[in-house]
Formats: structure tokens, sequence, C-alpha cells
DNA sequence: CGTAGCTTTGAAGATTTTCAACCTTAGTGG
DNA sequence: CCACTAAGGTTGAAAATCTTCAAAGCTACG
């Protein structure tokens, strides 16, 4: 019992499966359907668009892209951190909307989802908390949106830097230093912007003091003014 | 039971509870938790932004915006037509995350979240039915968010008009005929475009032969002209 | 018939992108 | 151990796009 909880923290499904005090025995049975996947190496893809749905994911270690591609380029849609979930907008289609991409070296698990609906219809707090994740993904994707809907650039960096560290800190890491796995030029896909106008915004948010940034190594050197710049957005403030 | 099938059609929810094929004695109890609201006219609040969740919501007929607010400006976040599901981002925090407006004569029905949860946790069928709608949502989200992500005004606006279509034709009302509820500022907002850009867009678009808008009334003239302009955007098309 | 609110249009200004060149760093092979 | 290379990052200047400001047109409604 004890050896199935501690893995299942292992498996950082920590968020899923702890907060909601399930029994040992309802802690095994969601245990015993999470596979554990091998580590991927940078570039490594986890799934590809298209591709039908054998579950949804959690990022154990390491950082996930998710995006699209047309003839001229990749689009950046997702950027995934330990803990949280992928694939969740691929449960209504059966199949993947897009390609998850490791950025590093990287662990993750598997949740089948016809068995975790299996299991999810024994266990009613395990229902309610796929319905929260699924709605909490709902409101996070909204509030990214109502950022980069027409706010400036600036704005837009100042929110990512705030959601991230937000995320880390969540997690337990720091969350005033930290390293970005995306590129200049995939944030800025991920945001809607050029990326020369995400290195032109870095430059000048370091030049003014606000963070120290040596490539993608990132520290957070004065939050407060940082949170200034976005306080006129109207948002809903992550917890 | 016919009695209480014919009912559940007239709510609207047909989207929501047909299409699972439940049994009709499941489809009684679905029916006897959903609650039938007074119908709302122009600018009527449907719940405000901050309150408790007491429910999800189903649009039945007319049309509902969602926005947040600050100081300066009001955020246009959503639009709902017929057929359509609001408050699923309350879900997991359990407070309204923004305010719905009826942006016409409306009506709707409500949905307990607590009741229905218990109803989903009897009735597999219906428990996967609503974590597909939760999915769907996401998708949805996530492929407005994509769209308005950089690209540029014209393609922002073919794409909306496109979705609407589809959103229309999906519930059975015409694809090509349409009343926007919406003004252009709303609109605008929404989009995270000026007011005049929308204006102006309209304008060359109907120019161009592409539609014919007279104020809020729309006619789709040349659909396959519209998708030419958003052709090159990588999208997960509606279904 | 007049007014208020929405919509359209023009012109100037701001922001962001694009194009181009150059810089920096990490990794490679001599 | 060093020099070279490739990939990513930075910076400047011109061009494109969108916003803002301003004014005027239209329509619905009392």
């Amino acid at each position: 019992m004890l050896k199935s909880k501690i893995s299942c923290q292992q498996c950082a499904l920590k968020s899923f499966c702890l907060p909601i005090g399930l029994s040992d025995s309802e802690t095994q049975q969601l245990n015993a359907i999470i596979k554990r996947g091998q580590p991927l190496n940078k570039g490594d893809i986890l799934y590809q668009k298209g591709q039908k749905l054998n579950g949804i994911y959690a990022v154990i270690s390491g950082s996930f892209k998710t995006y699209i591609e047309d003839q001229q380029q990749r689009h950046i849609i997702g950027y995934h951190l330990p803990g949280e979930l992928l694939a969740l907008d691929a449960i209504s289609s059966q199949y993947y909307s897009c390609t998850a991409e490791a950025l590093e070296t990287s662990t993750f698990c598997e949740l089948p989802f016809d068995q975790l609906s299996a299991l999810t219809a024994k266990i009613p707090m395990l229902q309610n908390r796929v319905f929260t994740l699924l709605s909490k993904e709902i409101s996070s994707i909204t509030g990214k949106q109502r950022v980069i809907t027409k706010i400036n650039a600036n704005e837009a960096l100042a929110y990512f830097l705030i959601d991230i560290s937000h995320r880390y800190a969540q997690r337990g890491f720091s969350a005033n230093d930290f390293f970005l796995t995306l590129s200049r030029g995939e944030l800025g896909s991920y945001l809607g912007l050029a990326e020369e106008t995400v290195s032109r915004i870095f430059s000048s948010f370091q030049k003014q003091g606000l963070i120290k940034i040596t490539r993608r190594h990132i520290e957070i050197l004065d939050m407060p003014a940082l949170k200034e710049i976005i306080v006129h957005i109207a948002l809903n403030q992550p917890d």
C-alpha cells in the first residue's frame, strides 16, 4: 500500500491523486493503471498529431512542447512543465490534435483513458478530480487567451514569466530562477510574437532590472514590477 | 418517458444527452435535475463573476457573451450560441470566473453541478459525455487561441465567420445567413482588434464579394474564398 | 422628427514584423 | 587545447499592420 502511494508520488501525480484523499486501496487501483514511460531525449516525440488516443500523459520531469505544423512553419501551442497534463484536448475526438515533443531529457507517465474512466465511474472523488482538472485546463487556456488577445508584447511576456514562475512554485521549484526550454523563436510562436520581438523585450526587461537573462536561464529580480506591467489587465489570477 | 425525452430536446440539450443513447429512465433522471430558467432580456445577467457556482448552463435560444472587466474596459471572453454550454471553467474553482450576459432575449437551462456529477457517477455513459464536452471545450478554445495568436486581422475575422457558420450549421441553423449579436466593438474585444479594424475588414470582405453585411446581418457569399484566407493556417478543423 | 448609439471612413501615430547583419556559445574535430 | 562551425540570439533600420483620434453617416426608437 505504502509502496504504491510512494510510487504514485514518484509519478509526479501528486497533483493528480494526492489532494483528494483517496483511500489506500483506491490509490492502488489508480496506480495500477498508470504506465510509466521510458525517459525521452530532447527531440523525441511523445505522441503525434493524428494518432489514435492511447491515454493522457503527465510530465514527471523535464518539459514538453506541443505544436501543429503547416507547410511554412510550426506553431507552438503548449508548454508543459513537471506535474502538468498533456492531451486533455484529445479525449473528445479520440485523436491527438497536436504533436508533443520533449524539450529536454524528460520522463512521463501515461493514463490510458478508457481505464481511467472505468475507474472514475467507481470512485466518485476521482471522477470529480478529473472534472476539476479538465475545468482548470479550460480556465488556464482562457486566461492565456485573454492575455494574448491584444495586450501588447511587453504585457504578453510579463504575463508569460509570471505564469511560468507560478507554475514552478506550485510544484515546489524555485519561482525566481529557472531555465526556459523554449527558444526565442518557439516562445514567440507560442505568444504570437516574432522571435526578434521576444529578444528585444527580454533585453529591455533586463535593462530595467526586472530580470537577469543569460540565454535560457532566467532570474526574476523584481516580481512586483513585472506584475505592475500587467496590473491593469483584468485577470483571473492563478491560484 | 416520452414526455421527458421531448422536454430534454426542448431544452436544447439535444447536444448534451441525445447523441449518447441514454435509456428512457436515464434520460428522465437527467431531465429531473435540469432547471429551466426564466427567459432573459437583452442586458440581463445570467451569472456574475465571483458568485459561487450553482451549475453550468446551456443556451436554449438567443445568445450570451461572457466578459471580465477592469477599470478601463470590458473584455469579451466568450460568445455562446444555442446548444452551447457556459461556465465550464467554473467547475474547478467553484466560482464563476466571468460574467455572462444575454445579448438578446434568450432562454437557457441550468444543470446544478453537484447533482450532475452525482448522476454521472451512476451513468458511465453520461460521465463520458461530460468528459467529452469538457475536452471539446478545451479543443475549441485552443483552436481559437491558435488563430488569434498572431495571424493577422483579416485571418482572425475570416476564422471567426467560418467558426460561427459551422456552429450555426451544427445546430440546424443556416450556415450562410445569420445575425451577429455582438457589436463591432465587442467583436473587436473578443478577437483582440480595435472596433474600427473590425469594421474596415468587414467592409473589405464585402468589397471583395465574400460577404454581404448590413449592420449585424451577415450573409456569407463565398465560403471557399473565406476559407482560402485561412488555408495556410494549421488548424484542427471543426467537426 | 430628433436623438443616441452604433458604424464607417480617413489620416496620423504607434507597435510590431521583416530583412539583414552581426554576435555568442556549445560542441566538434583536428 | 584550440579553432571552426552551426545554431541560436541580438540589434538596427525599413516596411507593414494595426490603433488611435477625429469626424461624419446611418438606423432604430421614442
